[in-house]
DNA sequence: ACGGTAGTGGTACGCCGTAAGGCTGTCAAG
DNA sequence: CTTGACAGCCTTACGGCGTACCACTACCGT
């Protein structure tokens, strides 16, 4: 039997072509939307409406889509200007790296697994040892300050999104768990339980910039003061 | 035909009853030994002599036991005693936890998925916000400071173990670095390279240390100085 | 008209977590 | 001694995963 077309298939022209770029805005769109987890290469495919398989002709494997995305993500990373206060600079682009992987929440876990790298991460380092260098620090304690920052910038951020409910659900689960546990054991966890309830949704953000602040501020006094050990 | 036993089972006596203690032992050294993600119920049966089904009677899913070693593995950490005062109190949990953290590599990953709790993890909690209220601080500050020291281990561990290679492995992959990119483009992260290939390899064990005093002396300036916005 | 090749689909393998139910040995009650 | 309950383990099976291997279509230059 002759066809027109491929029977069960579409015609060609009726759907964009693929292409990596296409794959990974995709796999972009589909872990910001069900998380890193629903990101399976069939369901993938599925959003683009193909198969499995096709999707290998254009990326090698799943890590490559995985690094492509992470790469993309990390490509809205703004980095300060070289004439910036050292300072400023870091804050800066910690600042900037918390917004992104904030935007992109897998993108956090993604950095911290191993075999999944990226180019635009070693721009992110190279703005950082910058800054660093600016501040006149001997090299030991560059070193320490730039795996301190890089640590607390994607821990802090990790640990935010490690947190599945919303606020809704934070809410009563904190009141439950008020209510359960013995306040006599645990007083300053309450207390601190209490505290959450009773603040404004918005001091969660302010709590990342503080943190922040108090490790330059304790980065410049080992500047000012100490010998780099 | 009968037999005195069921033929291909071992007789029950030779082999020690499963538990779910004796589950979660098992997973620990598996984790241990070959990473979390070797860690499947059919591996995990197999290290015990017995189907992966057998486990299902003594825990009740993978989470299960995710949760139970996390646990038993937190119990390892050391609290100081609520005489300490606060900044050697808040040091001495930090560098413990990084310790456990260290020695179970996985456990830090398994801190940041969400869905895996653990009672112990009140008790840390409990211990970082007794230190920090012995500092004086305004709740906010606490807040903020419990979050940051927080995120600042588990991201600092967590960093650490996704780097998958040996220290072997490294220098060879920094020299090969060194040797490949631009040195022009990159001029602070070639140094940053360098430094690490010409520094003793305990260099890393310090590095911990020297950020958490970091944080630490900033936050002692925010307690002594800033109002607790 | 024809072979080549870029792009897609189909099938299959070995892994995973786990639901449902079967088998065996032990032990207390009748 | 018999019987039945039950704890403890195993078997089978299902749907999902990443991906190796190959068949197929559509279009290309010749």
């Amino acid at each position: 039997m002759k066809t027109g077309t491929t029977p069960g298939r579409d015609p060609i022209v009726l759907r964009a072509p693929l292409s990596r770029e296409r794959v990974i805005s995709a796999a972009i769109e589909l872990a910001d939307a069900d998380g890193l987890a629903a990101l399976s290469m069939r369901r993938l495919a599925n959003s683009l409406g193909v198969e499995a398989m096709s999707l290998y002709y254009h990326v090698k494997n799943k890590n490559e889509v995985l690094g492509g995305s992470l790469e993309r993500v990390l490509s809205e990373l703004e980095l300060p200007l070289a004439s910036t206060p050292w300072k400023q600079a870091l804050r800066t682009i910690a600042l900037s790296a918390h917004a992104v992987l904030d935007r992109h929440r897998w993108a956090a876990a993604l950095l911290m697994t191993p075999g999944v790298s990226s180019d635009t991460q070693v721009r992110w380092m190279e703005g950082v040892l910058a800054a660093l260098a600016r501040a006149g620090l001997p090299p030991s304690l560059a070193d320490h300050a730039y795996h301190a920052l890089d640590s607390y910038v994607i821990g802090f951020t990790l640990w935010e999104s490690s947190i599945p409910y919303s606020a809704a659900e934070i809410e009563g689960l904190a009141k439950e768990f008020l209510a359960t546990m013995s306040v006599d054991e645990l007083p300053h966890t309450a207390e601190h339980v209490r505290w959450h309830l009773t603040s404004s949704g918005d001091e969660g953000g302010r709590a990342f910039e503080a943190g922040l602040d108090m490790f330059l501020d304790g980065l410049d006094m080992a500047r000012a003061g100490g010998s780099g050990s």
